[in-house]
DNA sequence: TAGATTGTTAATCGATTAACAATC
DNA sequence: TAGATTGTTAATCGATTAACAATC
């Protein structure tokens, strides 16, 4: 019973490594630069030259959802695109709320980001009365103790989480408890919601900080052994 | 030649594998909890259920950089953040600059990220007259034009860039030229500096936000097929 | 000493790369 | 047709897990 999972007719999502994942976003962000530049069609070869992986990579990457290239010719750079962007869910016209309305939450509001995607952001949360009613961009920021009641009217996919972490686990209950299906995390800590099939993505810009500054030492350490 | 590199005596930086290195940050943050709750000592066993890792890849992880535990014991909590926080160069009194006073920049700045890694923030810089002589934080928003002036009296590590991606290889080029060894890119393209050894590291919180996207687009079709 | 838990080796698993037949 | 490049299988490589002897 649990072996026969090798792609039977209408398995919607053949479960694709999380390695494998991780890395779609990436083609999606060349495949863009590829189309404003008019570039129309591509081969794995080329590809892999720009993105500094082996064509083979690549390859076998697209090739986990299908056949999207042709042999002898490579890839169709808007068709590509317009696949990868179908695996990502962009154009399913996913929702966001942020909750959270400091320095990062209206950072995030006002950048490109979530256009870009396809994720509209509908709305902004706090509990500070100064802040409430303000306007972020064109995004209003309501009343935390609202949340339930615009939730009644909205759809809302995705709850962007940029509150202090103390808080955090209050929050990602009443998060869960509307059945919103996931929550994007940038409070620094790790919720752990029991009995919940919700996703978590948790963001933790600072370890890639750490990450540089273990490069930066160990670079250090080679230049003394000299 | 290039065979010999199986740790001789002061090869300080015995090539740790980058799976390890990424899951150092997340040791850390779990470090700071401990300590802050008080706990003395903890074994592999119990922080795996903590960080939802293996107690076997705890152990392996530690072990790359030395014995820090105690057998029958396990590992003293405070010694062993003091060792995570040396190997990621917590300590080593590390300066950045921000480039790009934007919404982003300010954010970063006046977030405790820096201040909780040990890195110190010595300036902002902007092109944008109407946000040079800002204060953000405390910290004094300069004139782009004087980076290098700036430079000349100051030693900085890191640069952060948080400014268009249309500047992006122009000031990646003056930070090159200036000679700071690490750039911490949000601008979302991926610059190529030829004939250097800074370290870049490239932040694109867009795909986390996609991985988010996919994740909840797979449970999606898991739903439908009932 | 007995119990616990590390450090470390060996076994397994997964991901990447190489190679090439299929085919446009 | 000849040339190019994919799709896919097989080989390699690296990372994770399991197991257990060392030892506190």
């Amino acid at each position: 019973m649990k072996q026969e999972n090798k792609r039977t007719s209408h398995q919607a999502t053949p479960e694709v490594s999380p390695a494998v994942i991780k890395r779609l976003p990436r083609y999606f962000r060349y495949l863009r630069e590829l189309i404003r530049n008019g570039k129309l069609r591509i081969s794995s070869g080329e590809l892999s030259k720009m993105m500094h992986v082996t064509a083979s990579q690549i390859r076998q990457d697209l090739n986990c959802f299908g056949g999207f290239g042709q042999q002898g010719y490579g890839y169709n750079v808007n068709y590509l695109y317009a696949k990868i962007c179908e695996i990502l869910g962009v154009g399913e016209g996913y929702t966001a709320v942020v909750i959270g309305a400091g320095n990062l939450g209206r950072a995030l509001v006002r950048s490109p980001m979530f256009e870009k995607r396809g994720v509209d952001i509908l709305a902004m949360f706090d509990v500070d009365p100064l802040i409430i009613g303000q306007t972020v961009g064109d995004v209003k920021v309501h009343d935390m103790a609202e949340l339930e009641k615009f939730c009644e009217h909205h759809r809302v996919d995705i709850a962007v989480l940029t509150l202090p972490k103390n808080r955090l686990h209050e929050v990602a209950e009443r998060v869960n408890a509307l059945g919103i299906p996931g929550i994007w995390n940038f409070t620094g800590g790790e919720p752990d919601i029991a009995d919940s099939d919700i996703v978590i993505e948790n963001v933790h810009i600072g370890d890639s900080l750490m990450t540089l500054c273990y490069e930066l030492r160990s670079r250090e350490y080679a230049a003394e052994e000299n």
